[in-house]
RNA sequence: GGGCUCAUGAGGUAGUGGAUAGCCUGACAGGCCUCGGACCUGUAUGCCGGGGUUCGAAUCCCCGUGAGCCCA
């Protein structure tokens, strides 16, 4: 249930038909006023054009108009707005009891019966993911969770390119120097993973490309070969990707992210899917020829410049990457309602190309894109190609490690007084726990477009706005309930303080926040809401006294803090980010 | 050169055309040492510049400046 939408409901009858005794048509788009003026809002400035009369004298005569209702309390106007107050005693109660009843279904919203595919990381795999691309697998795992709260049926999917320069490069360099370079390698990359071994190759085979002239002409045979579908090539390389890619699904997994389904795009060109889209796209009005290789002449679509020329194929007639992805796509749409790409702000070109190419193709369902903006290092953007890069691996050992270290220090401290036995297994669970809790929290909490510049004390932040922040408030929470042994019979009237009145007022949000965040496609809402609501607890915690209160206060106040900490694991696994119960 | 995106205290970041622009770090001044200090309170510093639309602009439009990305 959504507490607030109860009252809000209600807000909008009131204000209806105050607003028809005063004959009155107007839309009503409530708002969220500032502290203390109430919780609902109108504002009467447009109408006093319509009405020529003050503002304020029109909100007065709304106030006078209001009806009488259970769930708002008292509505005033202060100057232009007319303010609504909601009764407190019920929003409590509902809020309350809602939280109580649904537990970890607070929050989440009916099936809608809709099928979402949601692809994102879609990495090439030549080598370990790094911090520059990592915000696409937290953003996308993110938005996928949360999408399913809002009633969506989400697929996830990881496109792999198997077919391309890049893959062949690396999968040549595989193929020219087997065992005798592991050695090499080995000095320089101590971590025995697959994909951190191969990256070794791709990044030999590129140095050998540019030293030789030879070296290059035999890449681009193997390129051709492979976009031919010759069977040998395409296995090599097939069988090169694949070992990076469990190894890119290893790192994954350490951050919470659970792939559905790996689409290989070898797979549109081997059924024929990919020759389809060509046909297609040859009969269109705009399609044009240079010397054998077709392209689509989009100057009519707006489009200016070299890009005016969209090729799909190439002089001997095998395709393009985005040919390739226009058969994935008419995959996707044969496969679901709406196909949503999680992509870098790299791919914006591309993308219009390809959205032209689904028009001309009479195809009226169009990919939704959510962009996102590099995370870049001080000296420039990464690169796996030149090696100026920071891995993913190693940034969540360190902030596995530097949590570890924490957790043991804090632990000696607090042990002292509770006598109880330190678990080496238990810490090292805590500090994945909060190590990558942390590294998801500190991408996902910066809105997509905006540029990061990744500073390790910024990625190891443990203070502040901050995932450790956020998981310690649910360890209090948790550490008071357990040693409360259980609360009964509580009546929400003794929580009256103003703590307790904001926190269950942030508990109320929760299901607008995951409605609003799922409709826009904006994770970082869900990451402000969650900082504000421990930030809430944290305050109800320093002036409430739970355990020590009396006998009433002390069972409504530990239902509050069984709440909080219910409300605060959903948002957090919207996130994919643990809740401990102890740090 | 063309296109897309971003610009908010010292650094970082939120902000739905509407009331006093929130918050984090750092600085300074305090509280509490509690139910587990990864806490809480207060102070100082802010909407890139210039026009426009509007009763009202950080938010929308235009121009400029700077940064990122793409295409050449």
């Amino acid at each position: 249930m959504n507490p607030l939408k109860i009252f809000e409901e209600e807000t909008k009858k009131l204000l209806n038909d105050a607003l028809q005794k005063l004959n009155l048509k107007t839309g009503i788009a409530l708002e969220t006023p500032p502290e203390g003026k109430g919780d609902f809002a109108f504002a009467c400035f447009p109408l006093s054009k319509i009405l020529k009369k003050a503002p304020d004298k029109i909100a007065e005569e709304i106030v006078k108009n209001i009806g009488k209702t259970e769930s708002i309390e008292k509505v005033e106007n202060t100057g232009a707005y007319v303010n609504f107050y909601v009764d407190e005693e019920k929003l409590k109660e509902i809020t309350i009891k809602s939280i109580l009843e649904e537990k970890g279904k607070y929050g989440c919203f009916p099936q809608k019966n809709v099928k979402i595919i949601l692809e994102h990381t879609s990495a090439n795999p030549t080598g370990p993911i790094h911090v520059g691309r990592a915000r696409n697998p937290i953003i996308g795992d993110s938005l996928a969770r949360i999408l399913k709260a809002y009633g969506y049926n989400v697929k996830t999917e990881y496109y792999v390119n198997d077919i391309g320069k890049q893959v062949v490069i690396m999968a040549y360099g595989e193929f020219l120097l087997p065992k005798t370079f592991d050695a090499r390698l080995s000095q320089k990359n101590q971590r025995n993973k697959a994909d951190h071994r191969m990256v070794g190759y791709y990044r030999w085979a590129n140095e050998q490309m540019e030293k030789s002239k030879e070296f290059s002409e035999k890449i681009s045979e193997w390129l051709r070969r492979c976009e031919k579908g010759d069977k040998e090539i395409v296995e090599l390389v097939q069988t090169s990707c694949k070992q990076v890619l469990n190894g890119t699904k290893q790192t994954l997994k350490r951050i919470n992210v659970d792939i559905d389904k790996y689409i290989w795009e070898s797979t549109f060109v081997k059924k024929g899917r990919v020759d389809e889209v060509i046909g297609k796209l040859k009969k269109s009005e705009h399609c044009k020829n240079e010397n054998g290789a077709y392209y689509l002449d989009l100057e009519s679509f707006g489009i200016h410049g070299r890009d005016t020329r969209f090729f799909f194929t190439r002089k001997d007639g095998t395709s393009l990457y985005t040919t390739r992805d226009l058969a994935y796509h008419l995959y996707k749409f044969k496969n679901s309602d709406i196909a949503i790409n999680v992509l870098g702000e790299d791919h914006k070109l591309e993308t219009k190309q390809l959205s032209i190419a689904l028009d001309l193709l009479d195809i009226k369902k169009k990919p939704e894109i959510v962009f996102y903006s590099f995370v870049s290092l001080p000296e420039g953007k990464m690169s796996t190609r030149k090696g100026r890069v920071v891995y993913l691996d190693d940034l969540i050992d360190e902030a596995v490690e530097r949590a570890y270290n924490e957790v043991k220090k804090r632990r000696n401290e607090f042990l002292q007084h509770e006598f109880k036995e330190r678990n080496e297994e238990q810490m090292k669970r805590i500090a994945k726990t909060i190590g990558t809790g942390a590294i998801r929290y500190n991408i996902i909490r910066v809105q997509n477009e905006k540029q990061i510049m990744f500073r390790w004390e910024d990625a190891l932040n443990f203070e502040g706005n901050s995932a450790p922040f956020i998981q310690y408030a649910h360890a209090r929470a948790c550490s008071i309930l357990t040693k409360a042994d259980g609360y009964k019979n509580f009546d929400v009237k003794f929580l009256n303080d103003e703590t307790e009145i904001r926190l269950i007022k942030k508990l109320a949000e929760f299901p607008n926040i995951v409605e609003e965040s799922a409709v826009s496609r904006k994770p970082h809402k869900i990451a402000g809401y969650v900082f504000e609501l421990a930030s809430s607890f944290n305050q109800f915690y320093r002036d409430m006294p739970v355990l020590k209160a009396e006998e009433y206060e002390r069972n409504a106040r530990l239902a509050l803090a069984d709440c909080f900490r219910s409300v605060l694991k959903n948002a957090l696994n919207l996130l994919g980010i643990d809740a401990p119960e102890e740090m």
